[in-house]
DNA sequence: GTCTATATCCTGATAGAC
DNA sequence: GTCTATCAGGATATAGAC
């Protein structure tokens, strides 16, 4: 890799982490192009040389930190020295934060926002994203029940009770996030703990 | 009420349904007064004459609806026929109905879309629709707890589950709307039942 | 790779006649 | 209560020099 190369990379890299605060802040319609350049401390005419629209830039915002967020819940699940059951805690844990503090799980409600504008957006986040998320989850799963600590239980369903509250909770903390009552309303560990213990009760073999 | 009143208040209506659509459609930046205007077969000077402006149209939309979805939940905390259990299945029932096909609950995305630059619409959604709905949903856990069919729960621990899966749910369907085979991926009648047997499980006596 | 300058269009909102 | 006409500003995006 030369110089350029580098260079080039590095400028996109600064690029997404600068915009993706912004989106996270002000919304996707809500941050413009040239608020954009101006925080990059460049003009618009140099941005636009280094991301062809606003929606790529949106889509390399969203992109950006999927392999480090999937490769975290692999990890575990490939864990040889963790039981099913410490492995699907220790598994929530990582989807919590994920979910609630990297880019890739705030930018939720943002891509339901562009999803109606740009529908492939909505669908390269969920197949590069949800599905491989859910099937290193539902490894988990299955682990445990081949081993006889968990019951049959559909999948669904799972998925149903296991995402569910983690998304509203991210939904909810970008919703009211100029409450300065936040973590009262919604403190994300004990949330956290409570879920697992309930997602562990759920697939207890009788 | 004279001849007058009524009609203004049919057009506010007829305004709010289309608009309503509208927003659901595309969002709350991607629809513009001249497009809400044209889709009510006016100008905009006349949709400026209802409303005082996008914002407080936009609250007209949320807000339409409130007081339907409310009284359907108290109706059923309130019903000397049900015993609590039946009341909460009801309730999650009713809740679900609510939050996929009403307005109030499929706005949801939006609010948090809009609530950075309108925090006050954030607020105003928490204190007359989020808090009132918990309250009445939370009345049904205590009558359970005290005539002994319930156990001794969280209050937000419970909130966290039980309206956690629903609220990703409506948010999952809106993000992808435009997938042919949407109710394959999320199929609400039964993910609602299984959902209410986890809630029904989780608050057992022992 | 970054700049200045510009094109083109659309935004929310208003004034004032009828 | 609805209209025509218009405002001032900001949006995305590009052309072409350096």
């Amino acid at each position: 890799m030369n110089t350029t190369e580098k260079t080039q990379i590095d400028t996109r890299t600064r690029i997404i982490a600068t915009t993706t605060d912004m989106f996270l802040q002000q919304g996707f319609s809500g941050t413009s192009m040239s608020a954009i350049a101006k925080s990059c401390n460049m003009t618009k005419a140099s941005l636009y040389h280094h991301f062809d629209g606003k929606e790529d830039l949106f889509i390399a915002c969203v992109t950006y930190g999927y392999t480090a967020a999937l490769d975290a819940l692999a990890k575990i699940a490939d864990d040889a020295a963790l039981s099913a059951e410490e492995k699907l805690r220790a598994g929530v844990g990582a989807l919590y934060t994920t979910m609630i503090t990297a880019p890739v799980g705030r930018m939720s409600p943002l891509i339901a926002e562009v999803s109606r504008a740009f529908p492939n957006v909505a669908r390269s986040f969920h197949a590069e994203y949800i599905e491989p998320q859910r099937a290193t989850l539902w490894r988990i799963v299955e682990e445990g029940q081949s081993s006889g600590a968990f019951r049959d239980f559909d999948k669904n369903q799972f998925f149903h009770i296991a995402f569910g509250p983690m998304v509203t909770l991210s939904l909810s903390r970008e919703m009211f996030a100029t409450f300065d009552d936040l973590d009262d309303h919604f403190p994300v560990d004990e949330l956290r703990d409570g879920h697992a213990d309930v997602l562990l009760k759920m697939l207890a073999a009788e």
